[in-house]
DNA sequence: CCAGCGATCGAT
DNA sequence: TCGATCGCTGGG
């Protein structure tokens, strides 16, 4: 399966979140793949975006990798104990990034039972199945992502994104979660997700 | 040095 | 609907 080139991650992250919609995020975990399909992201469109970390040009060490290259990744913690995935985009200095909020659980479905309730898949109730990956904090935790990956290259051979099967789906296209201190940007269409997919966080 | 706050989650 | 919980930030 092919692996999303840097190419790819060096452009506006409007697009680029479109385009991850169906894609899988896979994490190697000791040889062990686990791996969702990306069902609902978010762009954050850098210093003209009042919801964006790095609006205004605002550059300190959390962000700072928001102005590196293109497909890193920049994880941040949020609410002191969730942490939320991001894919750096554009070129050297655009500070843009695409938050990945749901995914479909492909592969590796046991580990993440295990990680996130300590459990087979088996004994988890139909609510607790959906609630795998169904939120940016989420499906960090089901993919064992935390701030160690922070700054990572997913280019590289641990955390990567990858094409996925070919499928046809509508993309639903709405306002951006949780951003009520934006201002006229929170009216911003920046939020994509696969119509009627069941993981998608919030309908 | 330190107080306030947040791109959330899970139980109620 | 609400409490948990803590790193990051900016102001002093």
């Amino acid at each position: 399966m092919k692996k999303l080139t840097r190419e790819f991650y060096n452009r506006d992250s409007v697009i680029v979140a479109r385009e991850l919609l169906g894609k899988v995020l896979v994490h190697e975990v000791e040889g062990q793949k686990v791996a969702a399909k990306i069902v609902e992201a978010e762009a954050y469109m850098g210093i003209e975006d009042r919801a964006a970390h790095s609006y205004g040009g605002k550059r300190t060490p959390r962000v700072e990798v928001m102005y590196g290259d293109p497909g890193f990744s920049y994880i941040f913690i949020i609410y002191g104990m969730h942490y939320c995935f991001n894919i750096v985009t554009r070129e050297k200095g655009t500070p843009q990034a695409v938050l990945l909020r749901a995914a479909e659980p492909l592969q590796g479905i046991e580990q993440m039972a295990q990680t996130r309730y300590k459990k087979p898949y088996g004994q988890l109730t139909k609510s607790q199945r959906k609630g795998l990956t169904n939120g940016p904090g989420k499906l960090c935790k089901a993919l064992s992502i935390n701030k160690n990956f922070n700054g990572m290259d997913l280019c590289g051979d641990e955390l990567y994104i990858e094409e996925g099967e070919p499928q046809e789906f509508n993309i639903i296209t709405t306002t951006r979660v949780g951003i009520d201190y934006a201002g006229e940007a929170r009216e911003y269409p920046w939020r994509f997700y696969i119509e009627g997919n069941e993981y998608v966080s919030v309908k």
